[in-house]
Order: structure tokens, then C-alpha cells, then sequence
DNA sequence: CATGAATGAGGCTTCATTCAT
DNA sequence: AATGAATGAAGCCTCATTCAT
């Protein structure tokens, strides 16, 4: 790999690790194997490494969305919706250093980032947003799901796959998180399926 | 108040905001209307003002939920869930310095306090637990919940609060904020109401 | 003397003679006696101390210039005149730091004091006309200039200023210089006494 | 043109407007078009090039001198002299960048080359005072200028060239210098063709 | 209690320069 | 002749911390 892309990919790590101002370019530089100035032949400052790493790690968490979506296909709403949250964990396993570093950066961006973040939230919500409503409508067309209005379900899904995300990163225990991911999703479909009787 | 103190609310302040390594101790003490070398009058140093303004804002934070505990005897449950949402909701609009910063910290601490944090987190986590299993109790003994294991609910609220936790920080708008509540709450509870015919 | 003003005339003579940016904090600080940090307990930045440095240089010049003023009514205005070339001639020995910096800052200053230093050069440049100004006149009312346009003889004689105020700083002999002076002045002075036929 | 002289006069240029120190090798690369190692493909180091600027530079600056000395024939005296100021004033016009590089090359100089720039300047200096005294001589020849000693009116003039020079770099003004040009030089002349009583 | 003065450590950045290509 | 990659040196500046007052 470039030393560009190595220098990248070391800062979504420790920026992940120990955020922007607890993170030296040295650090960064020595992760790498090269000394700090040559980080100036590829990026501008620090700031724009920063910037250029969160649009590497947002590019890969929306992929990981857009994955969602066209996977959603080959099986019924209740197999999906499992999916995207089993998906959703083995995508946190397996990059968890560039979740870290999205999550943080989301939740806490430096103040100079403060709006692009919000810009990219937004755009990554809708677009979670947008695949979640069309799981929904296929799990009504497919009679799983009673007919009913789709925005508290999506609404509720989102807030469920936040909080396993928050939860990934607090619990350190592998089986207290698969039981909270098995259980939220247990009592989400119950009432997802539940035929209301008003 | 105390200059000792004006500097721990300060620091919960500008902590939250900005992170351990983003804060100058020149700032707070700026904000306090002192000299950086006033604060070594009263903390040892930096880590011991970040440690001093977390454990106030943690308990600031665990008496937000003994008091869940204490004034859930009023209602039954579902309405004392529901406060629950409302109780967390207007901690985080009344104090969302202390919270920011609470968990800012639990989610990612300075190094140095990653242990403190974390045992404290699972005393928080503990407690917070208790309080919502007796209210699952508790409306079960009402029969407004049926009988079923109480552990999933338990994680599933929690999940559904630690979401709301964080999409209150990540959405700016009041309104979309409160919806999200609203329909997250209401698809829990209709789940938790739901008799299984298996 | 206090460190601040330590620092503000070892920066007057380092900076004249390497130019602001041939000169490091560092070289001040270890001039003085400090270390580079101490620098900024009184002043902003490199430029902060720059500027003030240039301030108290020109205020050292425009004093001079107040003094030959002063000091004119003493005698008539041949005497004054060659005075005044002494003068400068004694200020540039005695101060010659505080004069090497203030013509290359008048001169090639750094382009974040462009602004500011063609304005101090114009509150000098007129301060010296008038002065310059009121000695012709006083030299007419003494008869020993003739009645002519006074205009042409301030700005002569200030470009006799110029030009030797140039050659003081790149002659390195005194005796040169002297004879220089000398010249010059008589040149000018049978040109302001004589008589036009015309 | 060539690369090599591109980055020569384009030195000359910024060298000129910033100085040694204030002028990166980056910036002279750039404004040719090229990267900045190229530059050592021509010049050993920045020194170098900078001695190379000033050379190139300082011959131009004489063969303005040269010039005066070889069109003087046409004309009387007087109007030679005028002429030469004349002259002087096109050259800062059409080469103020040559001009100001090397004024302020003269007058400061970076210390690796103090000794060189002393020895340019004594020639050009004794060129240029060589030719207003066979001016000068030539004047008396005509009886424009009465028989005296020639150093003081060679000095004058020579302080008068010096003193336009220091002027029309920190005049923005195009009327005022022409206005001081007129007068210093009437001045002048007046006093050279003075017939002394005495 | 509080501050002014000072500093060691370290961070970001620029720059002249080298070297392999 | 020119460049991309890299670096050593150095510069400016910030910051936590100390100490005498």
C-alpha cells in the first residue's frame, strides 16, 4: 500500500483511539515507519488528514449501508431486519477501528469539522433511513408485518441499532452484547408483527 | 460559589465540549475568571481536575437515576416507563453539560482513566438495570405486562435508551428527537403488552 | 530593565540586523537570557513583537527629529541646518541599531506591517518637513536666505537627508562619510544663499 | 527563455520584494512552473542562486552606469546631469525589481555574502563617480560650471542620486518624487554654477 | 488564594536538501 | 532536466507545571 493510504488508514486508527488532539502527526508518522514532514507531501495539515480519513471511513460505513440494501433481497423482512443487525455487528468486528473513529468523530467531531460531520450524519441517516422503510414495506407486502404506519417502526429500528452501537463500544463482553442484540430485536419484531386489535 | 468549584463546573463544561486533550487548563481558568496557576490551588494537576469533574458528573448522573427508582412508585408501569424517557429527556435538556461530558467520557476516556471509567460505568449500568427490572416487575404484578422473562425487556429499554442518548446528541432538532421517542417508545411497549400465543 | 523591554531592544537590534525573517525568537530569548517560551508571557507573537519593537524604534526617531526642532532657536539658520546634519550624523552613531532597524523596516519592511509602516513613515516625513520648513523661514527672516520658494530648498535638503542617512549605512569608513557631509552641505547651503539674478 | 534564467530573474523578483530569508526555494519553483528540486539541476544550493540573481543583477545595475557614462557626449553639461537623473528614474521604472534587489542587497545583505556585496558596491560606486566627474569636468570645459574643486560636487550629486533612490522606494507617489527630483536637482545645479565671491 | 515569571516538553509546520527514478 | 518521496534541522507556538512572592 501507499504511503499516503498507510498514513490514512494509521490516522482513522488513532484518531478512532485517542481523538484529534490526543493524536500527534508523530505518532501517526511512526505508525507508518516514516518521519512526520513527509506526512506534508501528501496532506496539507493535519486538519485535512483528519478530513481525509473521516471521508475514507464514511465512504466505507456507507458502503457497508448500501450493502445492507441490495442483500435485503434474497430474504423475508424478519430474515433482513435480523441481518442488518447481525451485519451491522460483524461490520463493528471487523472494522471496528474505523467504527470507533466514525462514531467519535460523529458524536464528538472537532469543532473545525463540526459542520461536514452534521452534512454526512444527515446524508448517512437517510440513506440508513431509506433502506430500513423499504425492508418494512416488503415485510408488509409480505403479510410479517401488519399494516401500519412505517415511520415508528423505522424510527424505532434506528434507535435500536444506535443503541447496540453505543453498547458495542462499552461493553467490553462479547456474550453480554450478542444477548442485548438477541433480546432488542426480540421485543422489536414482537411488537413489529403484533396485530393491533384498535 | 467557591472558586474551587466554579473550576470543577467548568471543567465538566469545557471537557464535554472539547475532550481531556482539547481543553487548556488556560481556558477554564479564563472561563473562571482566574489564572491557569490558581488551579493548582485546588487539584493536583490537570488528570486530577478531569477526575474530580467526572466524579461529580457521575454522580450528578447516578442520582438522576436513583431518583427513576424513587418516584416510580406513583404510577403504574407503563407510565412510569414512559417517564422514564421523559425523566432522561429533560436530565439531558436541563443538563447537557454534565452529560456531554458523562458520556463523552464513559464512551471514550483519556487513557488514563479507562479503568475508573469503565468500573464506574458498570455501577451505573448495574443500577440503571435494577431500577427498570423493578419497574418490569412491577407492572407485571399489575398486569399490564404478561409473564415473561424480564431480562430481554430489560435490555431492550436499555438499548432503546442508550439510542435516544445518542440521536439526542446527533440531531439538532427538538422535534425529530422527541418523534423518535415517541415511536420508540410505543414500539417497545407494545411489544412488552404483547401475550404470545406460543 | 525589566524582561520585556530586554526583549524589545535586543529584538530592535537583531532584527536590523538580519531582518524579521532572519531573525529567531530563540536568538532574542538566548540574547536576553531566557528561554523562547518566556517571550510569550509579554508579547502575542513574533509579529506582536515585532510591531512593538518597531513602535518604540520610531518613537526614537520622531523624539530626534522633536529635538532638532527644539534645538534651533538657538542659532541662525546656516548653524541650524549644519546642525541638524550633525545631529543625525551623532543620533545614527549613538543609536545605530535602533536606525539600522527602523530604515529597513521603513524600507523592506515584512509584508504583514506594509500598512502601518507607510503610515508611521508619513507622520515622520512631514514631522521633519515642517521642522525643516520653519528653519528656511527663520533663515530668510534672518536675511541670510533670499526670498525664494521654500518648497524646493525643504525637499532638497531632504533628500540630502536620504541620501546620506543611505550612505552612512553602507560606508564603512567615517572619514568618507564625513567628507561626504560636508560636501553635501555646502553644495546645498551656496545653493540657498545665492541670489538669482533672474 | 531557459529554466535556469526563469529561476534567476524570478529570484531577482522575490529575493527583491522578501529577502533572502523571507523567500523560499518553493516559491521561486513555483512561480517558473517547476518543482523545487529542479532548481538544483542549475545552482548548487539557494546561496547559489542568490549570489548568481545578484551577479546577474549588479551588471545590469552597471551597465546602467556605463550607459550614463557613454551618452553623456551629446548634450552640455547641465543637461547631461539632468539626464542622469533622468535616466536613474526610467531604471527604477522599467527594473524596479532589478533596483530593489539590489538596494536592498547593498544595504542588506544576508551575511554569507557581506564581503562580496561590499567589493560589487565599491566598484559600481567608483564607476558611477567616475563618470560624474568627467561630467563635471566636462561642464567646467564648457564654463557652465565655474572652476572648483570637482569631490564636493561629485559627492553632492552622488548623495543626490542616493537620497532619490532611498525616495522613490518609499514614495508611492509618482508627482511628489517627480516634484523632488525637479527640486534637488535645481538645487544642485544652482550651487554648481555658482560663481563663489570669495 | 492567587499571580507573574519562567521553563521543559512537545506539537505543527516549513524548508533546504538529497536521492532514486 | 525534472520529479516524487523523504528527511534533518529548525522555527513558531502552546501547554502543563513550578516557584517565588
Amino acid at each position: 500500500m501507499t504511503t499516503r493510504n498507510k498514513l490514512r488508514d494509521t490516522a482513522i486508527r488513532l484518531f478512532g483511539e485517542k481523538g484529534y488532539d490526543g493524536t500527534a502527526l508523530s505518532e501517526i508518522a511512526k505508525a507508518v515507519g516514516v518521519k512526520t514532514p513527509a506526512i506534508y507531501a501528501f496532506y496539507a495539515n493535519k486538519e485535512d488528514l483528519f478530513i481525509t480519513a473521516f471521508k475514507e471511513a464514511m465512504q466505507a460505513y456507507n458502503q457497508f449501508i448500501q450493502e445492507l440494501h441490495t442483500s435485503k433481497v434474497r430474504a423475508d423482512a424478519k430474515t433482513t431486519l435480523r441481518n442488518v443487525l447481525a451485519r451491522q455487528y460483524e461490520f463493528y468486528v471487523e472494522s471496528t477501528e474505523t467504527n470507533l473513529f466514525v462514531i467519535r468523530t460523529l458524536l464528538f467531531p472537532p469543532l473545525f469539522l463540526k459542520q461536514e460531520v452534521e452534512a454526512a450524519f444527515a446524508d448517512s441517516d437517510q440513506l440508513l433511513s431509506q433502506v430500513l422503510e423499504s425492508i418494512m414495506v416488503q415485510g408488509m407486502e409480505e403479510n410479517l408485518i401488519p399494516d401500519q404506519k412505517i415511520q415508528p417502526l423505522v424510527d424505532a429500528f434506528l434507535t435500536l441499532m444506535d443503541g447496540l452501537a453505543m453498547q458495542y463500544f462499552y461493553y467490553g463482553s462479547k456474550e453480554v452484547f450478542e444477548r442485548k442484540l438477541e433480546h432488542a430485536f426480540d421485543v422489536f419484531w414482537r411488537s413489529a408483527e403484533y396485530v393491533t386489535t384498535t
